[in-house]
DNA sequence: GTCCAGGATGGGC
DNA sequence: GCCCATCATGGA
């Protein structure tokens, strides 16, 4: 099946963010979880209407226009799975999402101006499901990245489905049900904290029991879904924007208190401290209804090496200066 | 050894 | 309301 993506769309750039994380401090890289890119093809297993399924999503290169064919590599007998498969992937990589207007809030924000032409056509890769990424939020609270993704992949490893391809194994994100089962002790041992582990089971029974529908969270607007998310015990502010843009769909969610964006917002905006959330919600006025992309773009930054964060930073000093009376 | 990581909670005041 | 200890581990 072929999924026409609105344009501008660079699928390489998307995929990116999903397929080769950031090198960390120590030279290692992580490597993806549930994701694959093999023979040109993004690949990932999925669960559709009770069936396991492999699903691939490459570009076709032979249409003018930006256009991706995605396909079932296994179980492909069945039409119906396609089609699910081909909402997921629509959802998944914001096919039907315009970016011009966000790229037009450029003309009032060197900034954003910058980082616009830099990514184009990059959308923010939405995580397959909303409660795989609450549970990956949760675990990444305040730890450092890479003991986040080590629980992470304990996690997966222990209560995920998994199935073979081509000689792979392709994983599933552990279900509610398998998750609510589980008891804070045995999470303790894959190295999860007590107070994080009673979070992620309480959600986890929640959701098992009709309590907590994170699916109806995307077609709400972002601020209940918010307030929703933070009612949850181990939700705060934090967790509640990162969902929202990252699985919700959510593109105007300012995470004013994180600390990469405060970050970035200091590097880029030449500040001499590092911005409280206040201020960084007086400087993102500018970015209104594009918050969510504004803080990826930024977070992003710090995926290139140094000396092009240096160079981006120069450049929007003297247009700055140039733009001066 | 100390401090900080893509935080959140519950206690004391 | 604000401030603080607590949680877990690894890297700088």
């Amino acid at each position: 099946m072929i999924l026409h993506p609105a344009e501008p769309f660079d699928f390489r750039r998307t995929l990116r963010f999903i397929l080769s994380p950031p090198v960390l401090a120590n030279g290692r890289r992580f490597e993806p979880l549930l994701d694959h890119f093999e023979e040109g093809e993004y690949r990932r297993a999925a669960e559709i209407e009770g069936k396991l399924v492999i699903y691939g999503v490459s570009e076709n290169l032979s249409d003018s226009s930006p256009a991706l064919r995605v396909r079932i590599l296994s179980d492909g007998r069945d039409s119906r799975p396609l089609e699910a498969v081909a909402a997921l992937v629509r959802r998944q990589l914001a096919l039907d999402l315009d970016l011009l207007p966000f790229y037009r809030l450029g003309s009032s924000d060197p900034v954003l101006a910058r980082l616009a032409i830099h990514f184009r056509g990059m959308r923010i890769p939405q995580v397959a499901n909303p409660y795989e990424a609450l549970v990956s939020a949760i675990l990444e609270q305040q730890v450092n990245l890479s003991f986040a993704h080590q629980a992470k992949r304990a996690l997966i490893e222990r209560y995920g489905r998994v199935t073979e391809y081509g000689g792979r194994s392709y994983r599933l994100f552990p279900s509610p049900e398998a998750i609510a089962r589980a008891t804070p002790q045995e999470l303790r041992r894959l190295q999860i904290s007590g107070p994080k582990a009673r979070y992620i089971i309480g959600i986890s029974s929640a959701v098992t029991k009709g309590d907590l529908d994170l699916e109806s969270l995307r077609t709400m607007g972002s601020a209940p879904a918010i307030e929703r998310l933070c009612a949850l015990k181990g939700v705060g502010d934090w967790t509640a924007h990162y969902v929202a843009m990252r699985a919700l769909g959510h593109c105007d969610c300012l995470p004013a208190a994180d600390v990469g964006l405060q970050k970035s917002v200091q590097f880029f905006y030449g500040l001499r401290q590092q911005p409280p959330p206040a201020r960084v919600e007086k400087l993102a006025r500018h970015w209104t209804g594009w918050r969510s992309y504004a803080t990826f773009y930024l977070w992003l930054t710090y995926w290139e090496d140094t000396s092009w964060r240096l160079a981006l930073r120069d450049e929007i000093r003297r247009s700055r200066k140039a733009a001066l009376p």
